[in-house]
DNA sequence: CGGCAATTGTCGGATAAACAACATAGGAGA
DNA sequence: TCTCCTATGTTGTTTATCCGACAATTGCCG
C-alpha cells in the first residue's frame, strides 16, 4: 500500500456528507465550465452548502483540485493493483500506460487545457509516480532510491505528456513498450 | 391551491438534506421490508444520520408515513390539476380514478398489506379527499359543505378500496363512470 | 416463567455547519 | 481615471446534528 493518511474509519457523518457534496459539485462544474471559469461560490451553490463551510475543508479551489487528482490517480493505480506490487518490468510498463491514459482522460474530461490546471495535474501526478517508484526501490534495498525515482518519474510524465500531445497516437501499449528501456535502464 | 402550510422558501440547507435523506431511506425500506418490519434505527442507519436527529423531525415512524402519504397523494392531485379546479362531474370522475390508482399503487409499492399501514393510508387519503371536496363546495357557496363532503369522501374511498380488492378489476375509467352517480347525486 | 437482545424516546454536552458581516482585491465599463 | 460589481478569505454568533448514555418497553428463546 502507498503511505496512507490514517483515515479514521469512523468519521462524523456531517463531514462525510459535506465533502461528498463538494466533490460532486466540483466534478460537475469541472466538466461544464472548466477549472479556470469556476469559482468557490459556484461550488458552494451547486453543493447547497455555505461558502464558509467550503473553506473549513479546503483552503481554496486549487487544494480541492489537488485532492481530487490525487484520489483519482490513486484509484487508478489501485484498480490495477500497482500500489501493492514490487518492482518489475511488467509493473513499470503498466505504470506508464496508466499515466498516459490518466492524462488523456483528464484532458477530455476537463473543458479546455488551461495553464493552472495543467501545471497542477503535472505536479500531483508526477509526485505520486515518484512516491510509488521510491517505494519499489526501497523495498529492494536499493541505494539512493530518491534520485533514481526522481529521474524516472519526470521521464515517465514527460513521455506520457508527449504521447498525449501527438496527433495520431500509436496504441498506448506499443508506446509503453517502446519507451520502457529509457526508464527501466536506470532502475536496475 | 389546497390550503398550504406556509413553507418558508428559504430553509436551512441542513434540514433540507436531513429530510431528504430520511425520505429516501424510508421509501427504500418501505419497498424492501414493508412498514411493520422497519424500525427507526433502520431508517437512521440507511440515511446515515443520527437516530436522535430523526426524532428532531418526526415523533415516530407513523408520523413519517403520514407525511409521506400526504405529499404523495397531493402530488398526484396536482399532477392532474385537481386541486386548483372547481367542482364538475369531470373533476369528480378524475378524482375517483386518482384515488383508485393511488391505493392500488400503494399496495404494490409496499411489501404486504398490513393493519397499521392500511388504516393509516385510509385516514390520510380520506381526509384529503374530504378537504378537496369541501373546498369545491364552499367555492360554490353551498350550504353545509362539511356533511356532504364527509359522506362523499367516505363513499369514494370505500368504493375505491372495493375496486382494488376485486380479483378481475374492470378498467378504472369504466368503474369511475359506473359509480359516479352514487357520489355526484349528493353534491349537486 | 425469566433473562436477553433489540428498539424506543429522551437527555446534556460537544461540534460541524449555517449565517451575516466585513475588508480586500480584481475586472468591466462609463 | 473612477465606479460598480463580483469573488475572496475571514470572523463571531447561532443553530442543527452528532454522540453517548439512560430507563423503559418489546419480543424472543431457553
Amino acid at each position: 500500500m502507498l503511505p496512507n493518511a490514517p483515515t479514521p474509519e469512523k468519521l462524523d457523518p456531517r463531514v462525510k456528507r459535506t465533502r461528498s457534496l463538494i466533490r460532486q459539485a466540483f466534478s460537475e462544474l469541472l466538466a461544464e465550465k472548466g477549472f479556470g471559469a469556476l469559482s468557490v461560490q459556484d461550488i458552494a451553490e451547486r453543493a447547497e452548502i455555505n461558502r464558509a463551510t467550503f473553506y473549513a475543508h479546503y483552503p481554496d479551489k486549487f487544494a480541492l483540485l489537488k485532492e481530487t487528482l490525487r484520489q483519482a490517480f490513486r484509484a487508478e493505480l489501485e484498480k490495477r493493483t500497482l500500489s501493492a506490487c514490487h518492482y518489475s518490468e511488467d509493473n513499470l510498463r503498466a505504470l506508464i500506460v496508466t499515466v498516459c491514459e490518466f492524462i488523456a482522460r483528464s484532458n477530455e474530461h476537463c473543458k479546455a487545457s488551461e495553464q493552472q490546471f495543467d501545471s497542477l495535474i503535472e505536479n500531483q501526478v508526477r509526485r505520486q509516480i515518484q512516491e510509488l517508484i521510491e517505494l519499489w526501490l526501497s523495498q529492494r534495498g536499493a541505494a539512493q532510491p530518491q534520485t533514481a525515482a526522481t529521474a524516472a518519474a519526470w521521464a515517465i510524465y514527460g513521455l506520457a505528456e508527449g504521447w498525449v500531445r501527438q496527433k495520431n497516437r500509436p496504441p498506448v501499449e506499443a508506446f509503453a513498450e517502446q519507451v520502457l528501456p529509457l526508464v527501466a535502464g536506470n532502475l536496475k
